[in-house]
DNA sequence: CTTATGACCCTGA
DNA sequence: GTCAGGGCCATAA
């Protein structure tokens, strides 16, 4: 493995640990927190390749348009769906008001 | 080496 | 508001 890619996954999931409850962060917001303003794609692969049993809110993390990232038939989407719901987050259509629940460092 | 794919983002219509 | 096109970068074949 090169040190820049595990170094990337390491910065992600530091950043990951750090979102309060009850906020999200997208995609390119994390990539950028990480280092890497362009890698916003690789943020999910990140996620991706964490295992099941992870302890991290893999959850907080949707993308830019304030959905969650996965067919609402998957059975990821309804998962994260209920953490999300479970931490005072609402759902509107399909979608969170990013405006309300965007994380910002400070 | 080239293609294809992906838990994406930005911009314009 | 939603949808489509273009772009970015890493991994797999």
């Amino acid at each position: 493995m090169n040190d820049s890619r595990q170094q990337f996954n390491d910065a992600v999931l530091y950043i990951l640990g750090q979102i309060p409850k009850g906020k999200v962060v997208t995609y390119g917001n994390i990539a950028k927190l990480a280092g890497y303003p362009s890698h916003s794609r690789h943020v999910g692969r990140v996620l991706k390749n964490l295992p099941k049993d992870s302890t991290l809110p893999w959850f907080r993390v949707i993308n830019g348009q304030g959905r969650i990232s996965f067919p609402e038939q998957s059975e990821r989407y309804q998962l994260q769906k209920g953490l999300l719901e479970s931490e005072g987050i609402v759902f509107i259509s399909g979608k969170i008001n990013l405006k309300q629940y965007a994380w910002s460092v400070g």
